[in-house]
DNA sequence: AGTCTTAGGTCATATAGATGACATTTGACC
DNA sequence: GGTCAAATGTCATCTATATGACCTAAGACT
């Protein structure tokens, strides 16, 4: 494998030449990146792969592993092993943490009230490590169950890799977003740092959560990353009668 | 190996012989709840574990490594293999969520306010999976940093497993709790649920942070899992100026 | 006593191949 | 056309072995 090449010709710092597997996996995800095989889609066979990148079975076989363990690929025994698809139960749940008092799914639709195009305020160019004169797409909605509002949520993506998303205000939407950021802009989530904080209502928050402006809400933040570690998503959500719910292992 | 001896003979259900690795990894994980090593002892080597349960060297590395990922064993290339201890620095980062609303880590001190022994309340039969007449060990303390007090915790123990636990209430501890359950009462906490809701302060929990009665706060409650799976703890936190933070992958 | 080298133990990485289990396709047969 | 069995391709598990990197301790040497 010749992976590696030109590093080693660095004088004075060696820098340990990665193990094969790890390479292998970068050189996967690559290609998830680059969209070879698509959301959905089906690797060529372990062995196919093995050759390709001139590495043994097993090499190939702990990269995979890796990349199954992080959601991005799922393997199928006797079918083959594919690129996780946002819309797979498994990734569904991973990143839905609101839950009923009574620890029932939050299972919402979502109605779209506003998507505007506009420069980055300072807490989302923080967030988000955008340059000063970046500019957002900006989502605002509602989530909702069995028509009640529980969720309140204000999302800002950078606009270079969002302007093409399109979501139609009309409709209710019981997908993730994250289906459509995969779909209609290529840009896979993988991780996300959650913030859970005590807040008050703002106007716009309190009326479409039907509370007195001022009342006390949980307030969700959340920076999500994409393929290739770029902060992707930026997100705030609120809610009064929801619960955060997730899993330490 | 032989691990898997009569279940073979069971009839009608022929019961899929679970795989080499699965069964070294119970074995393994067996024996650690056994103590043979003890938080922080090191295994034999991969040579000598594998002669031991008859299997090759891959195998059993195949189930060291899901317990490495599982946070129980920790690798030290060249020195071998141990059993975690819940002071080492993963571990106590990995169940510590409080965070200040800077970003700065939460590294409070605790003090013991009440250890009582009880009956367990509904509650905590419910989260515990307890008997009716169980009893419970008691602890209600505060969290503290620079004097300040930030966190109100009660927690709930099953009485079997930690009647030994003695904390002593005129010494503030920096360590983590799970620290003690594990010295004096050999219990390691692998796992836990938690939930983030909003609350209002009751008398005591207002008292302790300086709050009035009914002011808003954050509840957190965990439910924690002992090494066997077993529900080992039960513990409610409250804050009103700290957030609960957390990385999904 | 202190420093350096060396030897031996440990985990980390990588290979090659064998066997088994699962899913789909093909084709024989009715 | 429909049904069943065989063939094929895939991932899953397991073995055996080799080499390298890292850590420690024992000696050799100053």
């Amino acid at each position: 494998m010749t992976f590696d090449q030109g590093h080693e010709s660095s004088p004075g710092r060696p820098l340990a030449p990665r193990p094969l597997y790890q390479q292998a996996r970068e050189l996967l995800v690559r290609k998830i990146i680059d969209g070879v095989w698509g959301p959905g889609g089906y690797l060529p066979s372990e062995q196919q792969l093995a050759r390709e990148f001139g590495v043994s079975i097993g090499t190939l076989r702990k990269a995979t592993d890796d990349l199954v363990d992080q959601g991005l690929l799922e393997r199928q025994h006797g079918r083959g092993t594919q690129v996780v698809a946002h819309s797979s139960a498994r990734s569904r749940f991973r990143f839905l943490r609101f839950f009923h008092a009574d620890g029932r799914l939050f299972d919402p639709v979502a109605r779209l009230l506003r998507r505007t195009v506009r420069a980055a305020t300072a807490a989302e160019r923080t967030h988000l490590a955008l340059e000063k004169s970046a500019r957002v797409v900006g989502l605002t909605r509602i989530r909702s169950e069995a028509g009640e509002a529980l969720v309140f949520e204000r999302i800002a993506l950078p606009a270079d890799l969002f302007l093409q998303l399109e979501l139609d205000p009309r409709v209710e939407l019981s997908e993730e977003v994250y289906v459509f950021y995969q779909r209609q802009c290529g840009v896979t989530i993988v991780r996300a740092e959650d913030q859970v904080a005590l807040d008050a209502a703002d106007a716009e928050t309190a009326q479409a959560l039907g509370l007195a402006e001022g009342a006390a809400v949980l307030r969700v933040r959340r920076v999500a990353y994409g393929l290739d570690g770029r902060r992707v998503e930026h997100r705030e959500s609120w809610t009064a009668k929801l619960r955060y719910q997730v899993e330490l292992d």
